[in-house]
DNA sequence: GTGGGACCTAAAGTCCACTTGAGGTCAAGG
DNA sequence: CCTTGACCTCAAGTGGACTTTAGGTCCCAC
């Protein structure tokens, strides 16, 4: 080994499946050399890139989000500090926001038990932050600022 | 008017989309009657029932998963005040347990602000929920409660 | 020199919660 | 009578993030 990464390696290392990094090779996410043959080879940087997809996907981030936000750091070397800084507050914004849209409903919940009220124009539950939005098509579970936790269902 | 609705008025008073509540009376979610000539119409109920519909989609809840629950209530009546505690109090473990996972993740970015480290083994932000190192050379999953599908059901 | 993994590509499938489109029916109004 | 508008059905499309499938290549061990 000299410090490349086979796909199953990495598939091993990271817990993303072999056929997920092909994906986010073809979306741009990460980067991959070639052998000879045609085999991928990965720089030992892309276990933390693939770090970093995660976690941005826990915040909420959809994949093309992920990409401009890696665009934004070194190809391979660690972020610097400032960047990082930059990058996580917008992250923390995104996971308070989140946090207090599942805390409003909790707490219109809370006032509802017992009542069995669910008032269309003004139960917090049924209408969180009164966001009612029609948003075209697709799947769409959650109101806009609590979407996505991310499928992650791998075998455990 | 004879107590019932139209699609239309139903889809205007509870925000729920014309499309989307055709969707939901093929998905069992809701029922109607047909006219003569094979318009639906709604009991008032619906609505309610849309609310709860809506209520539990927020709380991360699959149409499947929902139309189980209601199957747990009364078709046509309100719900009973004991059914409804069940019920809500259920729903908000869940809300509960996602707000923690997401305060952890938050919390877990804070202290990475400035360190950059995203580290595979110890970073709380790639890893949340502290799942972490235990299990040998390489990362694990989420954590449990930022998962999308809960333990009593299968997922996709 | 042959069998078996690990790897490759491109295309199609999956899941969820819908929406959109095509083509048709029905009741009321001008 | 004809149009308008609300409704109908069934089929296909949408979006995100992948996985699965089909068919092939590469290389190592026996």
């Amino acid at each position: 080994m000299d410090g490349l990464l086979t796909i199953g390696q990495v598939a091993e290392r990271s817990g993303v499946a072999v056929s997920a990094l092909r994906y986010y090779e073809a979306q741009g996410l990460v980067s991959a050399s070639r052998t000879a043959g045609g085999a991928r080879r990965f720089p030992r940087s892309v276990l933390r890139r693939l770090a970093f997809v995660r976690a941005a996907q826990n915040v909420g981030l959809t994949l093309p989000e992920i990409r401009e936000a890696l665009a934004a750091l070194p190809e391979d070397r660690t972020p610097s500090g400032r960047d990082w800084a930059r990058l996580s507050a917008a992250w923390r914004d995104r996971l308070d926001e989140r946090i207090r849209a599942l805390e409003q409903l909790r707490d219109g919940l809370s006032s509802c038990i017992g009542c069995g009220c669910l008032s269309l124009t003004r139960c917090a539950l049924y209408n969180p932050g009164d966001v009612a939005a029609a948003e075209g098509p697709g799947a769409r579970r959650l109101s806009p600022a609590l979407r996505r936790v991310p499928p992650t269902s791998n075998a455990g």
